[in-house]
DNA sequence: ACTGAAGTGGGGGAAAGTGGGGAATTGGGG
DNA sequence: CCCCAATTCCCCACTTTCCCCCACTTCAGT
């Protein structure tokens, strides 16, 4: 599982150095190759292949004339890219995916279990104060039935 | 699975670039011969000729007295057109075809799965902001009974 | 301080994208 | 039946982008 958040550079060519502590993993677990896709705030999400390919056969399952299902599909594979780390383990994020996210310099590199997901620092840092602020995701989280979850 | 999207560009002679990381492929997975048809959200689909074999089947097996069926047959099979890839690796989409989808210049040519879909490159735009927009893929996806996806 | 690994930047070459000319084929009209 | 026009196909050439590789800098650990 992969855990905690790193803040990394992006270069002017739109290269993201991976931080080296997951590097060696992602060479074992997907030989360096990743599946970058956008995700439906505004961040990208960071598969290792073998994780996306399961995910984009649940999706490629649903139904071909529901129309939510379509635009799901479409927004999720349709904006998918492959990369793979260069020899310094870095990836390159296609121009589309940046502008996308917003990203420009400073990137928070986000573990999420068996993902990753690549946020705008400042976005990044907002998200945050947002969730410990005045609403509180308690209420939210009790209102959403998830008030019995034992953290 | 094909996926991600590409922009490419139709020439005056309505010849598009088929994205040579695809190139190889669909050479062996269909000697270079694929087929376009419409879609009904207004973009064109584009199948590996085996792949849209199956598709033809699964619709020629329609009940031929229902007529929202052959409105189905009608539309798709109808209007499918088969293509193949030149030395460059592009393909000729006939005049009716680009008119319907609206092609002119800029062309998104999304993986979609199994196929390709080809869109006008602003109506693209629009259908992703739209999908992203205030009502929020979550919440429909919740409603279309989606809400257990896990991404 | 030294050494090795990680981060960062950049240049060159190959390949992909793009455009256009001309031959060949097809279809329609005289 | 023939000819002309329009479309399609094949080939060639130029431009641009991207990807791979190398080198320098920075940082941390010994």
């Amino acid at each position: 599982m992969f855990r905690g958040v790193f803040i990394v550079n992006l270069d002017v060519k739109g290269r993201l150095a991976v931080p080296a502590k997951y590097r060696e993993r992602l060479q074992m677990s997907c030989n360096s190759r990743l599946v970058v896709t956008v995700d439906r705030d505004r961040c990208l999400l960071l598969y290792p292949e073998p994780e996306w390919e399961s995910i984009e056969a649940k999706l490629s399952a649903l139904p071909a004339f529901d129309n939510t299902a379509r635009a799901i599909q479409r927004l999720y594979i349709g904006n998918a890219q492959e990369v793979e780390m260069d020899a310094q383990g870095r990836i390159l994020l296609p121009q589309y995916l940046r502008d996308f996210a917003s990203l420009d310099k400073r990137v928070a590199f986000v573990g999420q279990g068996s993902k990753f997901e690549l946020w705008d620092e400042p976005a990044w840092n907002a998200r945050n104060e947002a969730a410990l602020g005045d609403a509180g995701i308690g209420e939210l989280a009790t209102a959403a039935g998830l008030g019995s979850l034992t953290l």
